[in-house]
DNA sequence: CTTATTATTGCAACTTAGTCGCAATAATAT
DNA sequence: ATATTATTGCGACTAAGTTGCAATAATAAG
C-alpha cells in the first residue's frame, strides 16, 4: 500500500499544472482557499519533490518555490536551470536554458540553485 | 554626520576578512560570543550590503549568507558568481567565475543568486 | 575639554516560513 | 464489510529575520 489518491494531492498537482510557473507554499494556500490545511500542503509539495514530480527551488527571498518537472526523465532528473522572479507581478518562472558551472577539482554537486529576481518584460 | 566606527562593525568586518569564506548570521554571532547583539549584528551586515563592502546571497537552506567584495568598484559591482556549500564542513565559498544567464527578451535584473551544494574536494 | 547631536546598540516583541507529534480520517487491499 | 495504514488537521514548536523604543556612545561643534 504505497502512494494514495487524496483530494489535497490531486489540487495541488492540477494547480501546479495550471500554473505552468513556480507556485510558493502561500500562493498554493491562497488557491486552496482553505481546503487544506497548511501543513498538509507543505507535506504534500515535500512528497511531489521526493517522488521527483516536482522540483524545489529557494528564491533570494528565501522563500521555496515549486514547478512541475517538465524536461525531467523517470530516472535522470536535470535542474540546472534558473527561476526567474518579477518584484512587480510576484510570478516565479523556470528559464529554459540549462547551466553548467564549473567546480573546482573534486567537488560533487548535489543541488543546483539558479535564481535572479528582477522585472519581468510585461512589468519592466 | 555619517558613519561611525563602532566595536561591532569592526570586529564583524574583521572576521569576515579573516574568514575569506561566506559567513552565515550564527556563524558571525558564535564567533563574537556575546559581544554583539543578534539584532545589532544583523542591521550591521545589512548597512555592510548597501555601503557595497560585503554582498548577500541566500543559500539553499534559506539562509543568508556574506561575504566581503573583492572583484567589485565602488561604481560596478560584479555578483554573478555561484556559491558552494559543503555539507560535512558547512564553509560558503565564492565560485571565481562569473556567470551570464540568457534571460527573454525585455527581462531585467536586479539580483543574481546562484548557488550549489554538495561536497567539498576535502569532504567528497 | 565640555556639550550637543544623532548613529548605533540592546532588548523585547513580532513576523514569516517551515517542521513535527499525535490523534482522527479516509483510501485502498483483503 | 473490515482491517491496514497513508494522509490529514490541529496545535505547538523552531529558526531566521525585522522593528520599535529607550539607552548608549561616536563624532562634531563650541
Ligand atoms: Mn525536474
Ligand atoms: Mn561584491
Ligand atoms: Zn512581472
Ligand atoms: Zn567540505
Amino acid at each position: 500500500m504505497n502512494s494514495r489518491n487524496t483530494k489535497a494531492k490531486s489540487v495541488i498537482l492540477q494547480l501546479l499544472k495550471e500554473a505552468k510557473q513556480a507556485l510558493s507554499h502561500d500562493a498554493l494556500q491562497a488557491a486552496l482557499a482553505g481546503s487544506a490545511d497548511r501543513a498538509t500542503i507543505y507535506r504534500v509539495l515535500n512528497r511531489f519533490c521526493t517522488e521527483g514530480i516536482i522540483h524545489r527551488t529557494v528564491g533570494d527571498d528565501g522563500k521555496q518555490y515549486f514547478a512541475l518537472c517538465v524536461d525531467c526523465q523517470e530516472k535522470h532528473h536535470q535542474h540546472n536551470h534558473f527561476h526567474f522572479r518579477c518584484f512587480t507581478c510576484g510570478k516565479v518562472e523556470c528559464l529554459p536554458n540549462q547551466i553548467e558551472v564549473n567546480l573546482p577539482k573534486g567537488y560533487r554537486t548535489e543541488n543546483f540553485t539558479g535564481f535572479i529576481s528582477g522585472y519581468c518584460a510585461a512589468c519592466a
